[in-house]
DNA sequence: GTTTACCCTATAGTTTTAGTAGATTTATCT
DNA sequence: AGATAAATCTACTAAAACTATAGGGTAAAC
């Protein structure tokens, strides 16, 4: 299952790349236009300023906004930033890389065979995908 | 991320489908061969046993033995008994149809639309697979 | 009467999803 | 310049759900 903080950060993201004007954009806008519990959003957008997908300015007339262009932001990207790990099973991950302890044989694993095959189909719809793409139509 | 329980579902299934004989094989043989806690793996088994992809029989010599063969198991009625829904939100689930409560219109929602592509690939993976497949090599 | 699956309960641990309280920065108004 | 309001930022807390187990007893087959 998705959680829900890669729902709300997705749908925030995509209500930044729709907007018409690369102005800065409040908390409580998006939260009451994708119907968000604002502190919770609060913090998903906090992690995506530090991780460099967003801008923002405090005070009057703040908010948060794109740093790159949609086209740029592969979900890859976004997806391990709010999720974490794409693969299923750390055995399989890209980035996230970790032995199975209970498994003495990756090669031989039925597990690792499947999940390789997911984590390749998942990653390259993930690849194809950018911000600009959820938004068009 | 993948659930344990999931994950050692399947390699128990792995297991029982690589016996040469097909007879009775017991919880502890299977929960030693592949590192699994036995209590754990108990209440997996009697999932799978309930959902009608075992079969078991008590007592001295007993234990669980697959009712189908390899080949006929898809990992889509595997996962989808162990794992709960393939779907990554509700929205997109064939079998565990819901719909969001802070989404107005699916169509439009740009969550919807990516883990819809990402439900596709990953329901053709679990189809074009059967424990057999996941055996052989 | 021994061996095995079956069933029920509890529980520690972790993760998720927030809520609360306040501090800090910026813009604007007087 | 100073006050005020508007916004982000930070930290702490907490309820709820889920995960992964353990324990103990029951029932059936041999």
């Amino acid at each position: 299952m998705l959680s829900k903080k890669t729902k709300y950060g997705l749908k925030a993201l995509t209500y930044l790349a729709s907007q018409t004007k690369r102005e800065p954009v409040q908390i409580s806008e998006i939260a009451e236009h994708e119907n968000i519990s604002q502190k919770f959003l609060e913090s998903i957008l906090l992690t995506l300023r530090n991780t460099g997908f967003l801008g923002s300015k405090k005070g009057k007339g703040g908010g948060y906004y794109l740093l790159k262009d949609p086209s740029e932001i592969p979900m890859t990207t976004v997806i391990r930033v709010l999720e974490g790990p794409i693969a299923m099973v750390p055995c399989v991950s890209l980035n996230f890389y970790e032995k199975c302890d209970d498994c003495p044989d990756e090669n031989k694993c039925s597990v690792h065979k499947l999940m390789l095959q997911v984590r390749d189909s998942v990653l390259e719809v993930y690849r194809k995908n950018t911000l600009a793409d959820l938004i068009a139509g």
